[in-house]
DNA sequence: GATACATGAAAAG
DNA sequence: TTTTCCTGTATCC
C-alpha cells in the first residue's frame, strides 16, 4: 500500500543492493531471479543472471533496468503489494544503510534478519568460517511474484497489480501519461502541474490522485496536502488560484520528500503556526509520533479539527475515503 | 473460519 | 459507475 514516497525508496533499496559492486573495482555481480509463486516464471528467466543496473521511480512505477540488456522491470504495487527485504545475517557490515535501518514499512516492508533492532551488533564478528558457505535464502512467505537475491541481500515482491519485462518504448510510453513527479521536482514542473489542473473542472481532490496530473501523491497526501494548503477538495481544478496551486505543488514536494526520508508518512507540524508559513516546513529530523498523530485530517473523521475544531468529515470521492475540515478548507 | 479493509488503477458496462 | 485484479492483516463471530 504505497504512495510515490515508497516505490522511490524502493527504487534506491534496489539499487544498493543489487547493482552495486560488493567489492572495491568490483563488478556488479549478477541477480539470481525466480518466481516462487510461478505467475512470473518467463520474466523471472529472462532477468535470472542479468547484472542490474541502477533502479528509478517515476511516481508509483518502478523501473529497474539491466546493464546490458536494453530491458526493464517495470513493476506497480498496486493497492496491496510489497517488497520484503532481507539479509544475510553474517554480512551485516556490508549491508547497506537504507536496508539496514531497524524498521518495518508497510508498501516496501523492509526488515532485517538477525539481531533485533540493532543491525550494528548483528554480526561482523561472529563466526570467522561463515563466509566459506554461502547464505541460505530463507524460504519465499506468502505468494512471492518475484524473488531478486545475491549472495548478501535478498528483495521478495508480492501481490503487484503489474510486474512485467519492458523495452525502452514501453518504459517511454508509461512514463509519457504520467504528470511530473514532486519528487523529481525538475524545472517547469511545478507550472506543468497548474496548467494541468487549471484546464479542468472535476474536483481537486480527484486531480491530486490522478497520476497523469500530478505523479506520486495517493489517498493519505491528497487528504493532508490539501489540509495544509488550506483547499476544499470538492473545488473544481480551475477554480482553485495559481497562488494556492503553486503552493499545493510545493507541498507535496516537501511532504513527498519527508516520506522518502523518513520511510513513512508523517505530515501533522509540530506547531499550528507553521502551516501559516510561506515556504513549506520539512519534518524530517523530528521524532515520529504513534501512526494515530502523525496525521491531520487521514482517519480523523469524527473527532475535531486540530486547528479549528470542526469535525473532521469523511465522504467518498472516486470510490476512496476522503478527509478533509469543512471548517479550514474553503 | 468468515469478513472487512487497505497508501491503486484498469477494464467492463 | 461498477467490477475486477492483486494479497495480507485485523477484527469479529
Amino acid at each position: 500500500m504505497p504512495e510515490g514516497h515508497s516505490i522511490h525508496r524502493v527504487a534506491k533499496a534496489l539499487t544498493l543492493a543489487f547493482a552495486e559492486p560488493k567489492e572495491p573495482h568490483g563488478k556488479v555481480a549478477p541477480v539470481h531471479a525466480s518466481s516462487p509463486q510461478g505467475r512470473f516464471a518467463a520474466g523471472a528467466t529472462l532477468m535470472d543472471g542479468q547484472r542490474l543496473a541502477p533502479a528509478h521511480a517515476w511516481g508509483k512505477h518502478l523501473f529497474v533496468p539491466f546493464e546490458e540488456d536494453q530491458r526493464y522491470l517495470h513493476v506497480h504495487l498496486g493497492l496491496y503489494g510489497s517488497w520484503t527485504f532481507q539479509a544475510d545475517p553474517r554480512q551485516a557490515a556490508k549491508l547497506p544503510p537504507v536496508i539496514g535501518a531497524p524498521r518495518v514499512t508497510v508498501g516496501e516492508d523492509q526488515r532485517t534478519t538477525g539481531t533485533a533492532g540493532d543491525p550494528a551488533s548483528s554480526s561482523p564478528k561472529a563466526d570467522p568460517n561463515a563466509h566459506e558457505e554461502s547464505w541460505q535464502w530463507p524460504e519465499p512467505k506468502g505468494q512471492v511474484r518475484l524473488r531478486l537475491a545475491n549472495d548478501y541481500l535478498l528483495a521478495d515482491l508480492s501481490g503487484p497489480t503489474k510486474c512485467q519485462i519492458l523495452d525502452p518504448e514501453g518504459r517511454q510510453a508509461i512514463i509519457n501519461r504520467l504528470g511530473p513527479d514532486p519528487l523529481r521536482n525538475e524545472p517547469g514542473d511545478e507550472d506543468r502541474f497548474v496548467k494541468l489542473v487549471r484546464a479542468k473542472k472535476s474536483p481537486i481532490g480527484q486531480l491530486v490522485m490522478d497520476q497523469s496530473v500530478v505523479a506520486g501523491p495517493g489517498n493519505i497526501y491528497r487528504a493532508e496536502c490539501l489540509f495544509r494548503t488550506g483547499i476544499n477538495p470538492w473545488r473544481p481544478g480551475q477554480k482553485v488560484s495559481e497562488k494556492r496551486l503553486r503552493q499545493l505543488w510545493k507541498d507535496l514536494v516537501a511532504g513527498l520528500a519527508d516520506g522518502f526520508d523518513m520511510g513513512l508518512i508523517y505530515t501533522r507540524l509540530p506547531e499550528l503556526e507553521l502551516l501559516e508559513q510561506a515556504e513549506p516546513t520539512r519534518l524530517v529530523g523530528q521524532e515520529v509520533p504513534e501512526r494515530e498523530e502523525r496525521f491531520y485530517v487521514y482517519q480523523r473523521d469524527g473527532q475535531a479539527c486540530l486547528k479549528c475544531g470542526t469535525t473532521v468529515k469523511m465522504e467518498v470521492m472516486q470510490a476512496r475515503k476522503l478527509f478533509y475540515c469543512p471548517g479550514c478548507q474553503r
